[in-house]
DNA sequence: GAAAATGTTATCAT
DNA sequence: TATGATAACATTTT
């Protein structure tokens, strides 16, 4: 569920919500007001990154899947809600979720230039902080305030398309190639919205969880790196290590 | 039943 | 105080 696409994927499965008030707000989440949703009315929902955004008319709410959230819409699972959001149209139900409700306006809080799946996206500007950054490859592309939205199996998808090692020092890796980073992070991400749409995702992977490396044969490893400490697959022989 | 997984944040130690 | 490692949280599938 959490990488930036598949949220995409619910935002627009949650457009009917747009325009709607919030008849009643409930769940046993504890950091949300439920007096204060109800009575106002969504805007609109979207997405920024990994976070899934209702815009009300004050401030909005924020959904983040984490690593095992959930949802149903006019359905419920067995196991309680932490935020049933309702309006006279339906419900939404989310489950194990990290959530908040702030006043502040969204335009304000979020940048936009930094969500992969974002028309605003600014290559430049992912490049020139990749330039100087002390970070690896694979570190470089789970930060989220570099790259909103791009999650462990984007990271390993985009790091073999480019063929860059996940361990590189980034700023070590040559500008040709960290615009090709750059490039595959956006468009391998509407690839997963688009596979993932098809349910089809798991088919187009050739590194992430496959065993040999479609280009020349020999073998994907598998290793926890970075001080993300996430699984990195890859090509000793296809995706170059700079250092 | 154990283990692992598309993630983040709080807490503790240095 | 700042940094970094570890723990915590939560759920489904293999």
């Amino acid at each position: 569920m959490p990488e930036g696409p598949s949220i995409v994927i619910v935002s627009e499965k949650l457009k009917d919500f747009s325009r709607k008030k919030i008849i009643d707000a409930s769940g046993y989440a504890n950091n949300i007001d439920f007096r204060k949703l109800k009575g106002r009315t969504i805007k609109k929902v979207t997405t920024h990154g990994k976070h899934l955004l209702f815009i009300l008319d004050k401030g909005f709410v924020r959904v983040h899947f984490l690593l095992f959230g959930s949802y149903r819409i006019n359905e419920r699972k067995k196991t309680n809600h932490k935020l049933q959001i309702k309006t006279s149209h339906g419900f939404v139900n989310f489950y194990a979720c990290g959530l908040d409700h702030r006043d502040e306006s969204a335009r304000s809080y979020y940048d936009w230039t930094i969500d992969v799946m974002n028309p605003k996206f600014s290559r430049r500007k992912a490049l020139q902080k990749l330039k100087d950054s002390e970070m690896i490859a694979c570190d470089a592309l789970l930060d989220q305030s570099t790259f909103s939205g791009v999650g462990n199996i984007i990271k390993n998808e985009v790091l073999y398309r480019a063929k860059i090692h996940p361990e590189s020092k980034i700023k070590k890796v040559p500008a040709a190639k960290q615009k090709k980073m750059v490039d595959e992070a956006v468009k391998y991400s509407f690839e997963f919205l688009k596979w993932r749409k098809a349910n089809v995702l798991g088919k187009y992977w050739e590194a992430y969880t496959k065993k040999k490396c479609k280009r020349c044969d020999r073998p994907i490893y598998k290793k926890v790196t970075g001080k993300t400490k996430r699984r990195s697959f890859f090509c000793k022989n296809c995706q170059e290590k700079y250092l």
